[in-house]
DNA sequence: CTCCAACCTGGAGCGCACTCCAGGTCAAGC
DNA sequence: GCTTGACCTGGAGTGCGCTCCAGGTTGGAG
């Protein structure tokens, strides 16, 4: 339960091989465990990083600030106030997407609704 | 009421100088009205367009897709069904990233509680 | 008429986050 | 022991969406 190959890291993360040793190379990821002939071997515990690191991918966090986050989770406990207030700074930033995202999308429906409310009518505002 | 000098469309538009000729260069926005010493006017036409971009700008649409539909508005009156079709299917697009992102928001926050609920508890799953 | 800030062009460069490649190594199955 | 597919490395390349630059032109204020 705790030892898995490459490939299999890659499917339980839904990150390419590429991207997991390119995660490794810039320091993300902690050195991975190897095989005495040098092949990547993960733990449960690198499986959880990803499924953070997913986490804050998909709300638009730079790598350089998950690296940071990571950086300061290897120093110790001593740096979960900093870790915690990075996060807790990160979510007013994907409230802010959020809320973004949803007025832009409002926009979008009305201007679907417009092309629903032809046929045959003139163009509108901006002609398109 | 209807002829803006560049600087003036980037602000109202939220674009830079520098977006807005490339925007024109790409052939996303339609050739642009000129002085007879070759500066560029912006009409309010060409300010809906710049809205409509962003919004979809906004949504993540890339700007392949935008052009297409740009050109497909120039085309006339008879690509209308074709732009509603596609309009829709971005906007399923943006309701499937706002759940993805509602899905890891949450997540986030989980994450965030768990260093409420410290002080001076064990490491969580991820070590972080 | 002069000045200078705003504008023009074509093209190079950038930052991000991967992605691909060549050339070689490892290890499980037969 | 041999085969073969998964894996290794360093480094180059990609795609997107701008952004910057040099060197020159324009046009409104004074």
């Amino acid at each position: 339960m705790s030892g898995y190959a490459p490939s299999e890291a890659a499917r339980r993360s839904g990150f390419s091989l590429d991207t997991l040793r390119y995660y490794e190379k810039i320091g993300l990821l902690a050195d991975v465990e190897r095989t005495t002939g040098g092949q990547r071997v993960f733990t449960d515990d690198d499986l959880g990083w990803l499924v953070l690191f997913r986490c804050l991918r998909d709300t638009g966090m730079p790598i350089a600030q998950m690296r940071r986050y990571a950086q300061l989770a290897r120093d110790g406990e001593h740096t979960a106030d900093e870790r915690h207030e990075l996060l807790r700074h990160h979510a007013t930033q994907v409230e802010e997407q959020m809320r973004l995202l949803q007025r832009q999308y409002d926009h979008l429906r009305d201007k679907i609704r417009f092309y629903e409310q032809l046929p045959a009518t003139a163009p509108d505002p901006e002609a398109g």
